[in-house]
DNA sequence: ACCGATATTCTCGAACAACGAGATATTAGG
DNA sequence: CCTAATATCTCGTTGTTCGAGAATATCGGT
């Protein structure tokens, strides 16, 4: 049925790809007492260390969107879990700059380090023409995305 | 640093799209009162509905790996949003059948259908040859997590 | 230097999803 | 018929999430 329309196929595609890494994500946390939240927070922190971002609690929590209270108690169990550290900003002292600690970043390459490694093992068989494809594609797809939910968000004043 | 390398740019990419798709799925889910896990499972009902696979409790609970409580939960929520319907088998009267109401084919419909149709017609854009392209590295892409999420399930007896 | 306005984080109490253990109902085999 | 296996549901607990509001720090105007 909605099968036959290749674009459509593709869209499926797209979907079970997204299915999978979140399985994949989901196991981990649950191996390793987290909870989804976790996960995505210690994605973004780690991201954040890597580009010199400076994290802090309210930062965190507008990326996850959860609200303050939540957020407090998301830092808490990353604390007590030893994967950031809480630190006071001396410039600003009403901020808290969440540093990641070297467990964090252990940890999470102990859990994406094999599944990245194999990814870019797989696209060994593609060359640089189709990688650049896929890229365009892969940009597309995310652009899309990201206009579909700011539409959404924009429209919730009206009905 | 990382980001020199063209295939690990790759997977950065097809993480953001994942999670641009996933906070898309969760305004969707604010919007409407519902869960992460009722949206999910939401695309398995509809999936199974549009395949003929006939959905039980069970079945759904194995799906989205929660337990059977939290399944009996899951679908008194759902019945109570009058998206599905609880209905005897009459061959196996142990089991109960999730029958798919329209209400829910139009709730998804109206959520995914615009963001669907603009993928869609962002792909106009790429020729067959392209769109193979991309189709293969996609299903490279699926099998590699796949294959990763069981090894980390099979690797969980060892340590 | 002070006072109110704003920003950032944290505390408190309530709501609710998820879990483990066990109960209930149905089927299948000896 | 009695037991084992299957499928779903009930109960009580745990823990994340939320809204509302408190506590602390900064900034601008007078």
């Amino acid at each position: 049925m909605d099968d036959q329309d290749p674009a459509l196929r593709m869209v499926h595609l797209l979907r079970a790809v997204t299915m999978e890494l979140d399985l994949f994500a989901a196991e981990f946390a649950g191996r390793n007492g987290l909870h989804s939240t976790d996960v995505r927070a210690l994605i973004h922190l780690l991201d954040a260390g890597r580009q010199g971002v400076r994290a802090t609690p309210g930062w965190l929590g507008a990326q996850l969107g959860v609200n303050s209270a939540s957020t407090t108690a998301l830092v808490d169990r990353l604390e007590r879990l030893e994967l950031v550290r809480r630190e006071r900003d001396t410039e600003d002292r009403r901020r808290v700059l969440l540093v990641v600690r070297d467990e964090a970043v252990r940890l999470g390459w102990s859990f994406f380090g094999p599944l990245i490694h194999e990814m870019v093992d797989s696209m060994g068989s593609f060359d640089e023409a189709e990688l650049a494809v896929v890229r365009r594609f892969l940009l597309a797809m995310r652009d899309v995305a990201a206009a579909g939910r700011r539409a959404q968000q924009d429209g919730s004043g009206r009905e």
